[in-house]
DNA sequence: CCTTAATGATTATTTTAATGGTCAAACTGG
DNA sequence: CCAGTTTGACCATTAAAATAATCATTAAGG
């Protein structure tokens, strides 16, 4: 043990990372799929489906959304059969985008409400 | 260029990470941050947050969810000022966990039904 | 306009996560 | 109760991400 951990994370990030892991652990056991199972069919090792299950922020995105969706564990409300419904979230978001400035200015302070 | 990537993702994990990384690009320019300002409030590069924007999935996860929190984007459809909400959808979770087998063995196949 | 800040992209280096292996403990099903 | 599987945890090594730096391009906004 050299060096330590530093980096910190809010409330927030913790939370929903840890209620992520937790929905992923449940939907595996009633699968019925043992970790290495799931850690095969995901394509990585025990080890980081245990830090995946335990909600680690270390871990890579695509691994947690990978095994949410090998489980089916929906992410933003969107099941796995239904992926297509994601382009047209995405074309919309795109359009808001496309609305706003290319780059931001740093002058008057902006305080614009959301509607996610 | 020694080595290329390898990994492959399913179509649902690529389409809900770039949905991800699409939202908190629009929330952040709602609020008139620069790539920079969003960047340094994270704690990570420039370079990085580009790629979270990007919905690149090789990215840490506790970094999404952080951007997600500092613009305001909802995970979970749970909003930055009600995250204690997360424990009792945590608890709930560890409840129906309790309720399984703490192994799982492998003699029948089981297929059980979701109620996410 | 025209200056200057913001963005997009790339590279060498440093830092860190992922892996594979191992071992003990706990648990399941027979 | 017992054999054999699953889980939990740890470590040294390897692979990959994050960084800082740089530079060209774009586009605000005075």
């Amino acid at each position: 043990m050299v060096h330590k951990k530093k980096r910190t994370y809010s409330r927030y990030t913790i939370e929903a990372a840890s209620l992520l892991g937790k929905h992923i652990r449940l939907a595996r056991k009633e699968r019925g799929f043992t970790e290495s199972d799931l850690a095969d069919r995901i394509g990585v090792s025990r080890a980081t489906l245990q830090k995946i299950e335990k909600g680690e922020l270390s871990c890579e995105i695509g691994f947690f959304f990978e095994a949410a969706a090998i489980v089916g564990v929906p992410l933003f409300s969107i099941s796995y059969d239904n992926a297509t419904s994601f382009l047209s979230a995405v074309e919309h978001v795109n359009d808001k985008i496309a609305l706003l400035p290319k780059s931001i200015r740093k002058s008057e302070k902006q305080e614009i409400d959301d509607d996610f």
